[in-house]
DNA sequence: AAATATTTTTAGTCTTGTCTAAAAAATTAT
DNA sequence: ATAATTTTTTAGACAAGACTAAAAATATTT
């Protein structure tokens, strides 16, 4: 069994492995979690301990088979009680993060469960990140950049990379949501920003927007 | 706003008020929450400096209004979530508890509220304990002890005192569930047992259960 | 009204998880 | 290859919440 604090590490570590492969520094783990390096240190080999990840001095931290399960099945809470959130008591997409970040550490594997079945086994959550199943298995869904799209080519919005409140306030104000379709009018060379078409209407986003939203074509 | 453990003791301290009026004792607190008295003195003195409670060193504590509100408010989550387990994810009424003893600590106003509505409002919980409103109101049932019937009377069961897994499971297996119609057939004088009709079927319970079925009549 | 028993508080210790400051190792620049 | 910089670890401290053992207050007997 593990502690919060320790199941906040598992997924910080689960998450940056996720993005960045193997290996993961004391530093980059420190900053996810709003922390210090040295405590880092000190809850790393902890964890070491209870083999759930491997800890070399100076070389960084890889989450074991059972350190990868553990970490996905607290994801997959997380992300199946934003699915209950936002599909049964009307929160919006960019309400439930916070209250999955409780929510997640509820230890009841027949609560999780049923919630599963309860929700008809989503596949993604709202933001449209994919759920994890009880053995931590999940597929990846090919996805992209919006800011990879060429001029004139289109695609439909399956996910965000910044699922912030601010993010996805900005996103519900310009009518982009999970399966709009996006088509790229043009690009502007300079600063890479975009003219866009969704939902009938022509916007211009920043690069810094297009890298955050991903889109399947 | 308060930690985790704070919060179980306002609740044990509330239930404690509720069953045997102002002024609890330590030890009683104690025993409540299976811990030591020492430990008590320590959160009292805490719990008072924050207002929620007035402590008189070996005088006992009683909740300040603002203490007996909070208070209301997490055995409010805690009956709602209960009914949630049981009313939509399959759940049996000896199963919620230690589910909802977790719940019961998620802070997020809105989550409380919507999921209130979503339940449809219910007034009270799988065991017939009455669910408190936003402000710490609620009914309390009139309601009986079987114990208390005479010979040849009959009442509805509308409560437990005891809500463990066990006693719950003894109730199924023997049809008694909130709604049934109880009658008392005849009262052995010698050890209080009972022998009582209960869904068609007559059979024999010792005063201890009787004394914690509660029925309306 | 003492003496005894019980309850409650105090004093001191422990664990968990955090922090700061300093030391050590690894990396990057000259 | 040395020096400077950055990253990581160690050492020591702290707060929360618990515990044990001993002291103090209260309650109960005789
Ligand atoms: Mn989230
Ligand atoms: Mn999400
Ligand atoms: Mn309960
Ligand atoms: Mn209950």
């Amino acid at each position: 069994m593990f502690t919060l604090s320790e199941e906040n590490y598992l997924k910080a570590i689960f998450h940056l492995e996720m993005m960045s492969g193997t290996g993961i520094s004391t530093n980059a783990i420190a900053s996810k979690l709003e922390t210090k390096a040295s405590s880092v240190t000190d809850m790393v080999k902890k964890l070491a301990e209870k083999q759930v990840l491997v800890y070399k001095k100076y070389q960084g931290v890889s989450l074991t088979k059972s350190g990868k399960t553990t970490a996905a099945r607290i994801v997959r809470k997380h992300r199946l009680w934003e699915v209950f959130l936002v599909e049964k008591l009307n929160f919006s997409w960019d309400e439930v993060h916070d209250v999955a970040e409780q929510l997640e550490h509820i230890k009841s594997p027949k609560l999780t469960r049923e919630l599963d079945a309860f929700l008809g086994f989503p596949k993604t959550d709202p933001h449209g990140d994919p759920i994890p199943d009880h053995e931590g298995r999940f597929d990846s869904v090919e996805k992209r950049l919006l800011s990879s799209l060429k001029e004139n080519e289109v695609g439909v919005c399956v996910g965000v990379d910044d699922s912030s409140s601010n993010f996805l306030q900005y996103l519900d104000k310009n009518g982009i949501s999970l399966g709009e379709k996006i088509e790229v009018l043009s690009i502007e060379s300079f600063d890479g920003s975009l003219s866009i078409k969704v939902a009938g209407k022509v916007l211009s986003i920043s690069s810094k927007i297009a890298t955050n939203i991903y889109i399947q074509s």
